[in-house]
DNA sequence: GCGATCAGCT
DNA sequence: CACAGCTGATCGC
């Protein structure tokens, strides 16, 4: 649960995803997604009356979060102040303190969540850098790569702080399976029942919030059997979600909600009622979306648990796992970050000190690179070890590699069109509905299970997957079509030939209906388990089974805190190294990267590093003209010196008459060609 | 009568 | 295995 408090420190006149308190002041709202603890005082009379007096106040969410909250009786009284805008559409917003008439632009694009239909991050561009609030979501590793607008050119943008979806911010939910293979498990448990006979139904168990969908629209594409729900007016308006839906009780996926559905269920009565369909009986499963976690050292599992006679629970995530989130705050390489939410049992400090080694200031800033062949990662130097082989393989290659996975059209338009509020594009609303297809997959893709393990060892590993590493969860919207086009890491990992057995072999199935009731027994506890159950009935054995399966994450979660902290001293020289040095470029960052901005808007940057001012800048600005690769890897080089010289000491060039010596400069940009497998053509660089 | 908050329960 | 939200009790306006 959020407990952002609404105002972010570059841009405290503006509010997002809070509007009680100090937000009833702010200059404009922002509204993530629509759940409701993001939602808190948004239909408060105190509120209500703001607006009334303020009439140049005005909450800006995407169009479809647009259309579910309208679709609320009680939050109608926003219908004029509402201002959708369209996802990856760079928008300036003008805010104005109507009492001062003091005036601020910003420009806020809309990046895709994966978290529920409409659900966004905000990028904020402005005065004061930029920031990334990220609201709620679930992206698979990779992902951020794939944004155009997190990038300027071919690099990540300068991000000056992200406010960052923390839920499952702990070592112990370190991977959640991808959505791709809770959606397989699920298909299959429904496939096995469903195709019994027409009086074989599945209740899906879902909670009342949005974030469902794209099982629904999974399940009915791939069925051809329209799930039952209790309502669906708020989808009236985006026909990929509605025409998966129906209120019609005949269906044979039931997704209704009672509040005493359990209790029904228990009597073999679905929520909606149902109980016989033409005066036979209906054999009914339950089927539980859950968040299910694994730790480091977990091998395998099943998505789907038997934890009852005809109740299943399958595993489903609108969060993303551990190594997601350190995956993609590794990659945006903030200055800052600030947790949105506190897991439970556990504490804010806990979770900066997870989050701080992938920012900016606490990191070596010298990566290291060998030539090709003995390539490793340089690792990030952890504040205080907690965990340290939680990175062995998910940590993202150094700084500088983090190039971004280029989109299938489009090539990098220096200069998007920017969109001036108000304005509206009410066409392009139903792509954004949070669904994706997921049936173009290879069948040897849909693992059941991840395996930590084989990337889990000791040994040195080979990275030259570079940036597209990652399974490819689509994102949905705009990334429909590109699954698969992107190298997965199981691609390169994993056994070809087991693994859709191993998870599919126990799914129900027609053949294998014996006289019972429910589809045989197929979940089962990791490999190192002996508890793999049999067809027992034993409900509490059931349960206890599932205590062992999977969870073992916990046990060795048990406070990593205070491990020895052998790198203490390196990591307090590595602060105290870095940090003027990036004090120092921001400014051209920001420069560099706000082209959106008109020139007098950063002209004027209120840099709270006034000392700065004097920063060199002729050379440098002209980055975004002659390469579209170094403005972060610059960074480092500037600042660094020799003092950490290993990066180019086993690396020697003879020089030969005619050859100028290479700047460390370039040889760090050949190096990353190399590492990229890319060829090196040797260009005349304009001398500076 | 409404809202805010909390416990309890999925 | 904890997503997010409902219901009901209590207190205050």
């Amino acid at each position: 649960m959020s407990s952002f408090e609404g105002q972010m420190a570059e841009y405290p006149t503006i509010s997002v995803d809070r509007f009680d308190r100090e937000n009833l002041r702010a200059r404009a709202y922002f509204l993530s997604h629509c759940h409701k603890d993001h939602m808190k005082g948004l239909r408060a009379p105190a509120l209500k009356r703001r607006l009334e007096c303020s009439l140049k106040v005005y909450l800006y969410c995407s169009p479809v979060t647009k259309e579910l909250l309208l679709t609320s009786p009680k939050y109608r009284f926003w219908e004029k102040r509402i201002v959708s805008i369209e996802i990856e559409t760079p928008t300036q917003i003008s805010l104005v303190d109507e009492a001062s008439g003091e005036k601020e632009e910003i420009v806020v694009t809309l990046l895709p969540a994966g978290h529920c239909p409409g659900s966004v991050m905000f990028l904020f561009q402005g005065n004061n850098g930029t920031v990334l609030y990220t609201g709620d979501f679930r992206l698979a590793k990779g992902e951020a790569a794939r944004m155009e607008l997190l990038h300027s050119g071919a690099s990540v943008k300068d991000i000056q702080s992200v406010y960052l979806d923390t839920t499952f911010c702990h070592p112990k939910y370190y991977q959640i399976p991808s959505r791709e293979e809770c959606l397989r498990g699920i298909l299959e448990l429904v496939r096995g029942w469903i195709t019994r006979s027409p009086n074989h139904v599945v209740w899906l168990n879902c909670k009342a919030a949005y974030g469902y969908e794209y099982l629904f629209t999974n399940l009915s594409e791939e069925f051809g059997v329209q799930v039952h729900v209790n309502k669906l007016d708020m989808f009236r308006n985006m026909p990929d979600i509605l025409h998966h839906l129906t209120t019609d009780r005949g269906s044979q996926i039931h997704a209704c909600r009672h509040p005493k559905a359990e209790e029904y269920f228990h009597w073999n009565k679905l929520p909606c009622g149902m109980i016989s369909k033409n005066r036979i009986p209906l054999h009914t499963i339950s089927i539980k979306p859950s968040t299910m976690w694994f730790g480091e050292r977990t091998r395998k599992t099943n998505v789907i648990v038997r934890t009852g006679e005809s109740s299943y629970r399958a595993c489903f995530s609108f969060h993303s796992s551990y190594s997601e989130i350190k995956d993609f705050l590794s990659y945006i390489n903030p200055v800052n970050v600030y947790p949105n939410v506190i897991p439970m049992g556990t504490t804010l400090e806990k979770v900066k000190e997870i989050l701080k080694p992938l920012c900016r200031s606490s990191q070596n800033m010298e990566p290291k690179y060998k030539p090709l062949g003995k390539l490793k990662r340089a690792r990030i130097i952890h504040l205080d070890s907690e965990e340290d082989d939680d990175d062995l393989f998910d940590d993202p290659l150094p700084v500088p590699l983090r190039h971004k996975v280029p989109n299938q059209q489009t090539p990098h338009p220096e200069v998007l069109p920017m969109t001036v509020i108000p304005q509206n594009q009410p066409e392009k609303r139903t792509e954004s509905t949070g669904c994706f297809k997921a049936d173009s997959m290879p069948t040897c893709l849909w693992a059941n299970f991840i395996d930590c393990e084989e990337s889990n060892s000791e040994s040195e590993e080979l990275e030259i997957t570079a940036p597209a590493q990652g399974d490819t969860s689509p994102v949905p919207h705009h990334e429909q079509k590109t699954e698969g086009e992107v190298p997965q890491w199981e691609v390169f990992f994993k056994r070809n030939d087991e693994i859709t057995d191993d998870c599919l072999e126990n799914l129900p199935s027609s053949t294998e209906a014996g006289g019972s009731q429910s589809p045989k027994l197929f979940s089962d506890s990791d490999g190192e388990s002996t508890h793999i159950s049999s067809q027992t009935s034993s409900q509490s054995t059931h349960i206890s089974e599932q205590g062992s399966q999977g969870w073992d994450s916990q046990m060795d979660t048990v406070l990593l805190s205070s491990q020895e902290r052998k790198s203490g001293d390196i990591t307090s020289l590595n602060k105290g190294g870095s940090k003027p040095g990036i004090k120092e470029n921001i400014p051209i960052l920001q420069m560099e990267q706000n082209v959106f901005c008109p020139r007098d808007t950063y002209s004027d940057l209120k840099s709270r590093d006034q000392d700065v001012s004097t920063v060199p800048s002729a050379g440098e600005t002209t980055t975004l003209s002659s390469g579209k690769h170094m403005p972060q890897e610059k960074r480092p080089l500037n600042h660094s010196s020799n003092t950490d010289s290993q990066s180019s000491s086993d690396f020697e060039i003879p020089s030969t008459p005619e050859a100028e010596l290479p700047q460390q400069e370039h040889l760090q940009y050949l190096y990353k060609k190399l590492a990229r497998g890319e060829g090196i053509v040797i260009e005349k660089r304009k001398s500076s």
